[in-house]
DNA sequence: AAGCGTTCCAACCGCAGTCGC
DNA sequence: TGCGACTGCGGTTGGAACGCT
């Protein structure tokens, strides 16, 4: 783990800024950092600006190229889809922004973060649900979602509570089989047949694969194995693929889209008696 | 047309993870 | 093992654009 900061200077010379430039972008600045990129490459952000001749820190040329300049960033509206896309994800992953964008051609985590903040979230709220769970504002004060709901809404930018919500946010749209009390660092052992013997076979396998990844960032943590390492990105995409493409999220979206919530959460509690099938 | 409030999004900030020394 | 540099992420902010009165 890494030494809290608190301990030392925040103060890093890329955010020193001292000399650089602030602010909107001008159009011959996007050409200079454009051309450098094209003829350079990504990366070695640090160093950029300077060899780029840009009076800018890394970080704001990588958030520029990153958010607006790269050729594959897609401009324009959130279509239908897009948007029906993103509420899946955000469901199942959570404020996971650069994963929500990383399953969305074009765009961006920032244009997807705003686009929740300033639409999504709005919407979901006006239908009486929460945007943070998914679930009915109505029940937000109940005794068993408060430890979610309190660690989901903190703002604290701490390090544990940090953890702490993003393992909520994780953990709470998907039913895991059993409590996670371990550090969140460790990866989850599936070793708990007892209890997920009421599981039908996808659910099964889709939590045995969850299980297999870590919790925290969502990569496959598959025990040192590097062989298995070297397609986990491939695996955790069929995975994410079969989950926002089942039925069961098309009519909880339906519904959603309707101004209803279901009773029931098959992915939160997937023993109750309407769990569906998968296809 | 002017003033004011609201919305939206590009950009910034601080923190955390990873890597190399 | 510890430290610093670098990178990436998610939350927040500032101001331009927009809408209403």
């Amino acid at each position: 783990m890494r030494t809290p900061t608190s301990s030392k200077t925040k103060v890093t010379p890329c955010c020193s800024k001292v000399g650089l430039k602030r602010g909107p972008w001008t159009p011959e600045e996007d050409e200079i950092l454009t051309n450098y990129i094209n003829k350079e490459g990504e990366g070695r952000w640090r160093t950029l600006p300077k060899k780029a001749g840009l009076l800018r820190c890394g970080k704001s040329c990588r958030l520029r190229w990153m958010n607006y300049l790269r050729p594959s960033v897609k401009r324009g509206h959130i279509s239908p889809d897009e948007e029906d896309l993103i509420l899946r994800l955000h469901r199942l992953l959570g404020n996971r922004w650069s994963l929500i964008a990383g399953r969305i051609p074009g765009r961006t985590d920032n244009e997807i973060k705003n686009y929740w903040n300033t639409h999504l979230s709005k919407k979901l709220i006006s239908q009486g649900i929460d945007p943070r769970t998914h679930k009915p504002l109505i029940n937000r004060n109940s005794s068993s979602d408060d430890h979610i709901t309190n660690k989901a809404s903190s703002s604290s930018p701490s390090s544990s509570s940090k953890l702490a919500n993003d393992f909520n946010t994780i953990s709470n749209p998907i039913y895991i089989p059993f409590q996670m009390e371990e550090p969140l660092r460790s990866s989850i052992n599936i070793n708990h047949p007892g209890e997920i013997t009421s599981l039908d076979d996808y659910q099964y396998q889709s939590n045995a694969m969850l299980a297999n990844y870590n919790i925290d960032d969502l990569n496959i943590v598959v025990e040192e194995d590097d062989e298995m390492n070297c397609c986990r990105d491939d695996v955790f995409s069929s995975f994410l693929n079969s989950l926002i493409n089942e039925d069961m999220f098309n009519s909880q979206n339906q519904q959603i889209t309707n101004g209803m919530f279901p009773d029931f959460d098959p992915l939160v509690n997937p023993t109750q008696d309407n769990q569906q099938e998968s296809g």
